[in-house]
DNA sequence: GCAAGGTC
């Protein structure tokens, strides 16, 4: 061991490390710190011993990569070559413009150190930027030493025990972000360049750029972070409403009212309802079967990481990801808040926490809180979860410095400063203890429930006021208490689609499937809305633009996941094994490009796939010569949204009618038809009933397997809003063009609310363009609609293929057919249909097996068993005296729970057959 | 003019 001082280069990640690292080592003994060639990388410089031999300490930084991946000069230009030649063309490493002042500073320590430490982030990007700083300084002094210090956080002990425990950097991580950059830049330009050069010059794409700067882009993170938005979109087109039937209850004594909820939730036959509230309201006598009195704890929060930061940012005060991250910035610059890009939601059991707190005492809103989270009299003090995740470089969020308010800031620096620090307070609280008391009640054998809740103790909700808990008082009431309730009502409700995806929601997703990285999610958000892919409403929901829908559109129909997550998550596996030292970086590289070249060469082969989708949304240019999608068609009527153009009757390309505003694309007013109609032609015949006129009628004909037996192939129909043979086709066989095609997975019914904003112009009754949901011709026909599909459950398109199981109708005799629905809710499923175009008979294949499953619970035509005392002999004579076997008919005879015949046409209180039950005026009470 | 990843 040499006991001549060795003069050591130590470089960080950032400034604010080589600080810290700084004042740990040196004790902030003989601390110096001087310029550096670049003004925001200051050089610290003291003396230190390592393993014995004395150290001339130099202490500097990078601000994160100091170099980027380009391609060689003569590729760079676009028309330079064929972008499919970026699959392999030369790519190299440089250092650009702005980081050549870093990199002489550098060049010039490094002349004069003999080891260089490398004190990078402990991650891979960290250990990339490490060979970068290698690559500057051993060019500048080859007979430099390298080390590495490997640290988990920057606190006194890891710090010291690093340096005296230098390890070798690890090339494996290093390659594993060079295959990366590689991969992304690749791709990225390749399908970039191919994908404008393609469609910007063909169609008008009405953006508020102009069109020769417009770049539509592709991204292995932007895409998928499109394709959640486009996705969700697209679930809410395809949403079909569909009624369903609840029975609610209350009661109301001295002590207040309590609103009691069905425990079945609801039911979606309508039939299955009306017998069950039947019972209720014959029997209305409640008795109370259980009281269950628990305490509930709310917690508090988390400790505060960054995607944690946007998304409350974004509920609490609508900011957006990318303005919260500049903002926090600020704020981490000037002291105020801990380094804002962190995947850690815990404290490390050294942090001070108790000094953080002291520092907030004085603030004139949570100071007194502060005070009574220090008194150990008030219980106040606990100490904060752990969220699971450690980037192990950083702590949680939370105050450094305590302000009142500083001169300079904007309300949103004072917004993000007070969440930070309330957020803080919060998690150091006790939860707020609440004590619940639920109360179920027995109807007719019908389980009803009520919960109240009085909050005991608030605890951290009072300094957390971005979250509440509600209280709500319900009377007292024991078991076996009887009462006669002071309303019960059968009620109605519809299913709706889910909203429209907030930042916060993108957030979630893009967290989940490993979208970007904590601290680039914003800018993937941001680049969406700067290519005119999304726009985002004033409530923080995202909306796909014709272009961003038109883009997703054209890959997915050519069967690609370009626009999934599932690219980036192979590109994560692969990066992973190259870390681990399992596959090598050249293999990865390999494999990966070629595969993608593979699929680049493919796309562009299907390019007419991405020309029909943007075909769908916008006007062929003329620069690219000609429209043959929008081939002018025979006149309609005057368009009532513009009142200046004509609608016209056009097929397009996929063989799909519609009836368009010749203003398109200044207006978009348009009316699909049926996927069913195989031919249409104007007439001159007008319609006497819709206004403003003339309408003309159009003759429709309909392909017969697309629509059910009771309809005619031949129609003469108008596309006014009066014609309900049209309304009932579209609403059953679907639109033409393309939604009922688009709907993913299973649609979960749900019940959020209405949805406030969807793109300009479109119905959220009927989705399609030209009318509000309020003038919504679908929209007086929906109840009527609703009360054809209780009557007549035809409610599918059918598939005539299957006809040999034949049963006879129980209603008329006649035969009936197996079919196979394909409406959204029912795709694939099998019913018995009678063939008699009189009888409207039909049941569900698996009601009349054994099938099980919540689909015979809500869909069901007999009443699921879950209740079995339901059928103790009460009611009236007849009831009870069924010989049902288990949840589902044994027989094709359509019948209730109790094994009452159901004619589905009349009352049960009077027999009626003009109304139901639940309106019947004879039903009393 | 293209990606995504660091960071001021």
């Amino acid at each position: 061991m040499s006991t001549r001082t060795v003069t050591v280069l130590n470089v960080a990640e950032k400034p604010s490390v080589a600080k810290s690292v700084s004042a740990i080592l040196s004790r902030n003994q003989g601390l110096r710190v001087r310029e550096g060639r670049s003004r925001y990388n200051k050089i610290f410089e003291f003396t230190y011993s390592i393993r014995g031999q004395p150290c001339q300490m130099l202490f500097t930084s990078v601000t994160g990569h100091l170099m980027e991946l380009e391609f060689e000069d003569r590729y760079r230009k676009w028309h330079s070559c064929d972008p499919a030649d970026l699959y392999h063309a030369p790519v190299r490493k440089f250092v650009p413009e702005d980081k050549k002042d870093i990199k002489r500073t550098l060049e010039e320590e490094a002349r004069r150190c003999q080891w260089l430490v490398l004190w990078l982030d402990c991650d891979r990007e960290g250990e990339n930027i490490a060979f970068e700083v290698v690559d500057v300084c051993t060019a500048a002094n080859r007979y430099v030493t390298l080390k590495r210090a490997r640290f988990s956080a920057l606190i006194d002990r890891e710090i010291h025990n690093a340096v005296q425990n230098l390890v070798e950097p690890n090339k494996w991580f290093a390659d594993a972000v060079d295959a990366r950059q590689e991969i992304d830049l690749r791709i990225g330009a390749s399908f970039t360049r191919f994908q404008t050069m393609l469609l910007r010059d063909a169609f008008v794409i009405d953006t508020p750029t102009d069109d020769r700067n417009l770049v539509l882009s592709y991204g292995p993170c932007q895409f998928p972070t499109l394709g959640f938005v486009v996705e969700r979109y697209w679930e809410i087109q395809a949403h079909e409403p569909e009624e369903f039937w609840l029975i609610n209850c209350s009661h109301r004594s001295d002590e207040g009212v309590a609103n009691f909820s069905w425990m079945r939730g609801h039911l979606f036959d309508y039939t299955c309802a009306v017998i069950i509230y039947e019972m209720c309201t014959e029997e209305p006598n409640a008795t109370v079967t259980n009281v269950k009195q628990q305490e509930k704890l709310k917690y508090p929060p988390y400790p505060l990481n960054t995607i944690e930061l946007e998304k409350r940012a974004s509920r609490y005060f609508r900011m957006s990801s990318e303005h919260t991250m500049k903002v926090a910035e600020e704020l981490y610059q000037a002291g105020f808040i801990s380094y804002p890009r962190t995947e850690t939601d815990s404290f490390s059991s050294r942090t001070d926490l108790h000094t953080i707190v002291q520092e907030q005492q004085g603030h004139p809103e949570w100071g007194i809180y502060a005070q009574r989270l220090l008194d150990p009299g008030t219980g106040l003090w606990r100490n904060p979860r752990s969220g699971g995740h450690d980037d192990k470089a950083h702590p949680p969020i939370h105050p450094t410095k305590f302000s009142a308010g500083e001169a300079g800031w904007s309300q949103d620096h004072r917004k993000l400063y007070e969440l930070v620090v309330r957020h803080f307070l919060a998690c150091v609280s006790k939860p707020a203890v609440g004590a619940e008391t639920i109360v179920e009640i027995d109807i007719a054998g019908e389980q009803f429930s009520v919960c109240g809740r009085v909050i005991l103790e608030k605890n951290y909700l009072d300094v957390y006021p971005f979250e509440s808990w509600g209280g709500s008082m319900i009377p007292t009431y024991t078991v076996g208490q009887q009462f006669i309730p002071t309303t019960l009502t059968l009620d109605s409700g519809v299913t709706r689609p889910p909203p429209l995806l907030s930042e916060a929601d993108l957030l979630s997703s893009m967290d989940k499937e490993g979208i970007g990285t904590d601290a680039t999610m914003h800018d993937h958000i941001k680049k969406l809305l700067d290519r005119f892919y999304v726009t985002k409403d004033s409530s923080t929901r995202f909306t796909p633009t014709n272009l961003g829908e038109a883009l997703v559109m054209g890959y997915d129909d050519m069967g690609y996941k370009l626009w999934k997550p599932d690219l980036r998550a192979v590109m994560e596996r692969d990066m992973k094994s190259v870390s681990e030292g399992v596959k090598s970086k050249d293999e990865v590289l390999a494999n990966s490009l070629q595969q993608m070249k593979a699929c680049f060469l493919d796309a562009r082969l299907n390019k007419v796939k991405l020309l029909e989708a943007m075909g769908i949304f916008f006007e062929r240019s003329n620069r690219a010569g000609g429209d043959e999608l929008h081939a002018t068609g025979e006149v309609v009527r005057k368009c009532g949204l513009c009142q200046e153009s004509d609608m016209v009757l056009k097929k397009n390309r996929d063989g799909n009618f519609m009836v368009g505003c010749l203003g398109f694309p200044q207006c978009r007013n348009a009316v699909w038809l049926p996927g069913s109609v195989s031919e249409a032609a104007v007439t001159t015949n007008t319609c006497n009933i819709c206004t403003p006129g003339p309408v003309y009628l159009i003759q429709f004909k309909f392909r017969q397997l697309e629509i059910p037996p009771n309809y005619s192939v031949n129609h003469l129909g108008c596309i006014g809003g009066c014609d309900e043979v049209l309304t009932q086709l579209t609403e059953i066989c679907g639109r033409g063009p393309r939604m009922p095609a688009r709907a993913r997975g299973p649609i979960t019914p749900t019940s959020h609310a209405n949805q406030s904003d969807t793109r300009q112009g479109l119905c959220t009754n009927c989705q399609q363009t030209g009318h509000s949901l309020n003038d919504c011709p679908s929209q007086n026909l929906g109840s009527r609609n609703a009360e054809r599909r209780r009557m007549n459950q035809h409610n599918g398109n059918f598939d005539l293929h299957a006809g040999e199981d034949s049963v006879s109708c129980s209603s008329c005799g006649a035969p009936c057919v197996l079919r196979t629905a394909n409406t959204a809710n029912n795709r694939g499923r099998k019913f018995y249909s009678c063939q008699s175009q009189e009888c409207n008979f039909f049941v569900w294949e698996d009601n009349l097996n054994n099938s099980t499953g919540e689909r015979s619970f809500t869909r069901s035509n007999t009443i699921p068993a879950s209740n079995p005392g339901r059928n103790g002999g009460r009611g009236r004579g007849q009831r009870g005296r069924g010989s049902r076997s288990g949840p589902h008919a044994a027989t094709a005879t359509f019948v209730s729970a109790t094994g009452d015949p159901i004619s589905g046409r009349r009352c049960f209180v009077c027999g009626d057959p003009s109304h139901f039950a639940n309106v019947c005026p004879n039903r009393g009470g």
